[in-house]
DNA sequence: GATGGCATTTGCAACGTGGCAAAGGCCAGT
DNA sequence: ACTGGCCTTTGCCACGTTGCAAATGCCATC
């Protein structure tokens, strides 16, 4: 059996509550005491039970981080960021994987985690807003880029709409003039495909080009698989795009391996912009060109909301910049 | 306040025992009763404190996975298939990232946790064999994916030797002759690598080559920057290879972005080979050759053993197979 | 109508910890 | 020597839940 509290307080002679105090750093233990308490500690290999201190003291010291997925690049990155901001404030991250299922997502936004955690990041993919509206759960809750305002909830969120307007700005300069967009929700629930959308739509009337609805692409995830199929049906379409800013890096990743199946050049013949600056994007061949929101920010700001919680829903907006490479 | 069993046992007018048994489904509880109570529990959103319920019962539902990095494909992969497995099975996954720092892998075997995890699924990196034998924690253990024996814990691997061989044998039967082995490590206690290179080892011994020590490459960590830079090198060097088995697909890709740096046609100059099989490897360009372990499998089996402990420690080998794409 | 047995409900206690406040001990200043 | 004050240690209890076993109630059977 693990030794507890008591174990150590008899084996230094000292009172439970003295063990305590040591454990936790008192400030009025005597010097004496508390190197004995500590031999005792070390001997006995006391570990503090976290469940009883979690009884007691009402905070877990455990924050979920709730994502569509683990393993897509994006979400995996922003969870080792997390975890590692977590960690240096003394928390600890519990990830939650929905794997976009609205009900789960719903399911863990009403407390499934039952007093588990002390705080929630949430990334929500189907959620609606007014499921969060909805919410009875007292935990403290910040959203992780999703943001139509509607909900009264702390968010953490990039410009999106400036972002995509950067993004296909940024072709458009390139001399470009069949831009598509990829990443479009068919269920309208995603604000971060709806702000996108609204960006390219606004850097293409600036730049006075007209809304082809045909080169808005929508695809069912967002995944590399996605980007493929979709980039492939472009390509075979009677009037193919020249170039297509894609939602996500991994779309993008896709729609590049399509082009190499059909033996279009990127960038010559295709110009392509994603969005997420993962990992893979960099050592792609070509190096994709994409918008890179910053994660440790991110990361940073979720967490400070979550920890200082405020009356009134706040705000933030981290920033992004746009990272020109090689296949635009 | 959340409401708790009092609160719902008063309100439904029973004893909080009743409550308790129908929240965990206890089978002699009148029909009329569980309803009413249920009703009661509904009403006032009542959710089990897991804290309190862990002290009681003494188990957790938390499962500890313990990875170098959560954004590096390979474990983020693995990192999603056990957290669904996990869950299938009522369990928790709570992920712990090392960064490959040894004392943080020190600290995690000893127990930091405190109670809070039932078990813990290990995939070391820099920890000694040793530092396994010694742990006093009480804590079930399995370790994934390394595996020399000596260490009496349970663990899950693939044959490394057998696959490293497959890998390179399958090189040399293209024809390739000057094979290079990528991802040795420096320090020697990583017995995955240690393993890997054995299997090259034993496949060019097979074909009657000779090993080379120019061919085994070190790289610091396996990253795509490490095998980008490694790759570079070995092009740039007065006998390149024509083929080279990577340890790991970050590794692959790097190599293979670092091969369109220098312009060397792949596969027709060079071959490679990666192991994982992860997802960014089917979309690259050349797609990635690479060992594909059943990862499906290394999480079933890890929890498998986690959750029926045995006295002696079992050494269980998940399956693998050679997928063959464009890059040899 | 009494008896036995089973279905259902209940009270008590304990899991290990930390908040609280009081008790104890020591020392300096008067 | 006495007092006051501060440093140090301590006992008691509650956090919310469930294991245990006893108590209650009901019905069929003899």
């Amino acid at each position: 059996m693990t030794p507890k509290l008591r174990d150590v307080a008899e084996h230094a002679g000292v009172s439970v509550r003295t063990v305590s105090n040591v454990v936790n750093e008192f400030r009025y233990v005597a010097p004496a005491t508390r190197e004995r308490v500590q031999a005792s500690i070390d001997a006995l290999g006391y570990r503090p039970n976290m469940a009883a201190r979690t009884l007691r003291r009402g905070r877990t010291g455990l924050v979920a981080l709730v994502i569509p997925e683990i393993d897509s690049p994006y979400y995996a990155e922003l969870a080792a960021r997390t975890v590692r901001v977590a960690e240096a404030r003394g928390l600890t991250v519990l990830i939650d994987q929905t794997d976009g299922d609205a009900e789960r997502e719903t399911e863990l936004l009403h407390g499934r985690r039952g007093q588990l955690v002390d705080g929630v990041l949430f990334s929500p993919w189907g959620v609606a807003a007014a499921e969060l509206a909805s919410r009875t759960d007292t935990v403290p809750l910040v959203l992780l880029g999703e943001h139509d305002g509607t909900a009264g909830v702390d968010h953490v969120v990039i410009d999106n709409v400036a972002a995509a307007r950067e993004a296909t700005g940024h072709l458009l300069a390139g001399g470009r003039r069949r831009v598509a967009a990829m990443g479009v929700q068919p269920r309208s629930l995603n604000a971060t495909a709806r702000q996108r959308l609204a960006g390219y739509r606004a850097a293409l009337a600036e730049a006075g080009l007209p809304a082809d609805p045909e080169l808005e692409v929508p695809v069912r995830r967002l995944h590399r698989a996605d980007g493929h199929e979709a980039m492939l049906r472009l390509l075979d379409s009677p009037r193919p795009p020249d170039a297509v800013f894609c939602f996500t890096d991994e779309l993008a990743l896709g729609a590049l391996r399509a082009a190499a199946d059909r033996g279009v050049a990127v960038p010559e013949s295709l110009a392509l912009v994603g969005f997420d600056d993962v990992e893979d994007g960099r050592f792609s061949v070509p190096a994709l060109t994409t918008v890179s929101p910053d994660k440790d920010r991110i990361a940073e700001l979720a967490l400070d909301l979550l920890t200082h919680q405020a009356d009134a829903p706040r705000s933030v907006i981290a920033p992004h910049r746009l990272v020109v490479r090689e296949t635009s």
